[in-house]
This record gives structure tokens, C-alpha cells and sequence, in this order.
DNA sequence: TAGGCCTACATACTTTAGTATGGGGTTTTG
DNA sequence: CAAAACCCCATACTAAAGTATGTAGGCCTA
């Protein structure tokens, strides 16, 4: 059995196959760290359960099991005070809300080379939250907050939007008139930082708002 | 330098730093593998010039320089008659397509395992076409259903329509016309049985064409 | 080789979508 | 209270999307 004291234990949990191999490989050359890997939620949770929490633990967004950022508050509630981060491939302004609002310490985009990985792990470890930077531009970018919610008649909106209606159609069928259904696509791109209808349904589908 | 004789020679290229990183780091510690990695097609296009071709050559299908298997076939021109495979971490029936009909050797998932990823570059080293099994389950499974209509050119439309562009954008992206563009739409529209592009969008994705 | 399909482009036109203003009115909240 | 956010409508405009037709070459196949 390997030596873990002293090291940084850390949890991996990802479905992605050549990433965990690959990543558990360079991790566990640094002298630091011992790695563990999972490729789903249930896994993680049962190894944190068993192992009494993990120093940093890594949960890939897109997971069996994860359901966006809902499997991260369990994972963070079994792992006590230690860190946990979301892993993910397609980083977003949202998601990285998302996470931090549930208490994430942190999001790893999976572009980013394996050396800064190690060390953002390090920094995670000792209490830190690490986000990307480009990130943080895209939040200061969008000028005020709040970005995410949209209000009701917005969602309903997006909803017939989704169903690839005119704004005629969702005019007659909410009994309003089209410039009101303009007013309200309009505000609805903007939250969700999209360029027009077509982009704004597949962003809200992605972000499970669909 | 290190010695590459009876090796085989591998080259990685893929904007994606982690990935990079560490599959060299896994494939180097194959004893008959010797990796060379680049970050976007110019650097790969070069590499295989100044060294007159590799055993093996792997592309990131979304890569600066690509645009879909453009590339591909100007890294097959250069690799000679050695086999050059598509790297995607998002296989799609479409992407196989194109690929295989531009030449390559082979389709490869980043979900797969880092050990399968190993033998599968063997495989196509020897002359043998490499694509993953259930992409091929899916080819059966469309073909039964009505919507494997769509041409090579219309299904590379319908992912740009899938993120959102306008014509204008999509006609720059794949050097066309807008009106070609605007035509290629409307036979989308027309085999999907959609009104418009967003519906379209909508009901390619419900069909798992996105 | 003729008919079919795919590809590509152009031109002209109509309809939708999107933008920019303006005007009202409610409710929520600091 | 007053600001902020929501909700509704209107006009007028520009940009984009969608429709309709015609031309044309390549490819495959019956």
C-alpha cells in the first residue's frame, strides 16, 4: 500500500476515461500528492464516506450522477471543512456562480495545463479559492450583477422560444403584443449573454434552464 | 536527444494544455512510443514537414487552423501515406463521416481510457482504421430512423446554427456564400421539419443530432 | 446518357428579428 | 419615499432571416 502521510490527498471523480488516467498519472508524480480516482458521483461520495473526507476533492460538472451543480453541495457536506472544486471542460461565468454559491473552492477548467493543475490543488488545499482568470474577466465584463435570474414572464418567454415560436405566435398566445415579446427577448439574450433567439435557447440549455 | 529508433512517432496536437500534457507524459512511458506534441495546426503541419512525417499523427477536430477536417486533409497530404486520426472530445456520427471520407485513419474520443488510447495508435500504425464502437452503434441506429437525411454540408451547417451564428458568420467560417448558406438552411428546415433555425436547432438536438 | 442529388452562387423580394426611443403602470425594497 | 425592477405598449428604423427562381458544375446510378 502507498505511503499517504503527509501528502495531499485528492479526489478525482470524472467519467472521462484518458483524462482521470492521464491525470492521476502526473499527479501522482508530485511528491506531494497522492491521487484517487472515481468516475461518478456515487463513487466519490462512498470514497469520501470511507476515507473521512479528502484534502481536495475534484468533481467533474458533466457526471454521472452530478446533475450541474447539485452533487456538489452533497460532496462538500461529507468532506467537512475540506475543499471541494468543480472540474469541467466548458467553463462558464454560470457555472462558476453556480459553484461558488453552493461553496465550491474553486473551478478547474480542463484546458488548463496539468502543472497549474498542481498547483491550483495546492493552493485549494491551504484554504484558497482558485478561479480562472479569463473567468473573472467575463464577470467584471458584464458590468452590474445579478446576471443570472430571470423573472417570470422572461422565463415563460424563453420557454415558447424554446418551442422555435415567432414572436407573433407568442404574442397571441400570452395575449400580448409583439413588441412586448421583443422587450422581453431582448432582456432575456442580454441575461444570459447571448446574440439572438437561437443562441439564447441553446445557452439556456445548457444550463438546464430548458 | 532522446532515441527514437524502432519507435513508433506520435504526434499530438491539441489546444487543450491538461490533455497534452499529460497523454505525453502516458504515452512516453510506452516503451515503442515516442510522443511530440503542438498546440495548434500550424505547429503540427510544420512538425511534419521539418520531420519528414510521423508514424502516427492525432488532431484536435477544435483546434486553431482546423475548421473542421479542413485541416486534416492538408496534414494527410504532408504525412505521406502514414495515418493521421481526428482527436475530438465530442465524437459525433458527423465528425466520423467527414473524417473518414477526408482520409483519416481513424476517429478518437478523449473519453477513452489513456491504455485503450495507447493501443488504438498501434492499431492504425499497422494500417488498421480506428473508430469507436458505439459511434458505429449509433450509424446502425440512425440509419433505421428517418433522419440520417441530411448531407455532409448541411450537417456542418447545423452545428454552426447549433452555436448560435447568423448566416453571415457561418458563410465566413466555411468560406461560402450567404446565400448558399441561406439555402442549405432552409433543406435543413425542410428535411427536420422545422419552421426556422432556432426550431431547428431545437429538434436536432431532441434527436440527438447535437 | 439522362435524371437525380448535392453543391454553389446570384438576384430580388417579403417577412421576422432586433434595436432604439418613447410612454405608461405596477410591485418590491432599501 | 424613492429608486429599482418588473410589466405593458407604441413607433420607427436597420439588420437579418426566409422565399422564390434561375444558373451551373460534379457525381452517381439506373
Amino acid at each position: 500500500m502507498t505511503d499517504t502521510s503527509g501528502k495531499i490527498r485528492v479526489l478525482i471523480a470524472d467519467d472521462h476515461g484518458m483524462i482521470l488516467d492521464v491525470l492521476s498519472m502526473f499527479l501522482g508524480t508530485q511528491p506531494d500528492m497522492h491521487v484517487t480516482t472515481t468516475t461518478d458521483l456515487d463513487g466519490a461520495l462512498s470514497a469520501i464516506t470511507s476515507n473521512g473526507g479528502y484534502d481536495v476533492v475534484l468533481l467533474d460538472y458533466n457526471m454521472p450522477g452530478m446533475n450541474g451543480t447539485q452533487g456538489l453541495t452533497r460532496a462538500i457536506q461529507l468532506n467537512k471543512k475540506n475543499p471541494v472544486a468543480i472540474l469541467t471542460g466548458t467553463p462558464t461565468k454560470r457555472i462558476l456562480d453556480e459553484s461558488l454559491a453552493k461553496g465550491a473552492a474553486g473551478l478547474v477548467p480542463k484546458t488548463m495545463p496539468a502543472k497549474s493543475l498542481a498547483i491550483a490543488i495546492r493552493f485549494m488545499h491551504v484554504g484558497e479559492t482558485y478561479v480562472p482568470l479569463d473567468l473573472m474577466r467575463e464577470e467584471a465584463a458584464e458590468a452590474g450583477e445579478g446576471v443570472g435570474k430571470l423573472s417570470a414572464r422572461e422565463k415563460t418567454v424563453l420557454e415558447c422560444l424554446g418551442e422555435g415560436k415567432q414572436n407573433k405566435e407568442i404574442a397571441n398566445s400570452l395575449q400580448l403584443s409583439e413588441a412586448t415579446i421583443k422587450m422581453h427577448v431582448k432582456s432575456i439574450c442580454k441575461k444570459l449573454g447571448a446574440n439572438n433567439r437561437t443562441h439564447a435557447v441553446i445557452t439556456a440549455r445548457d444550463q438546464g434552464l430548458l
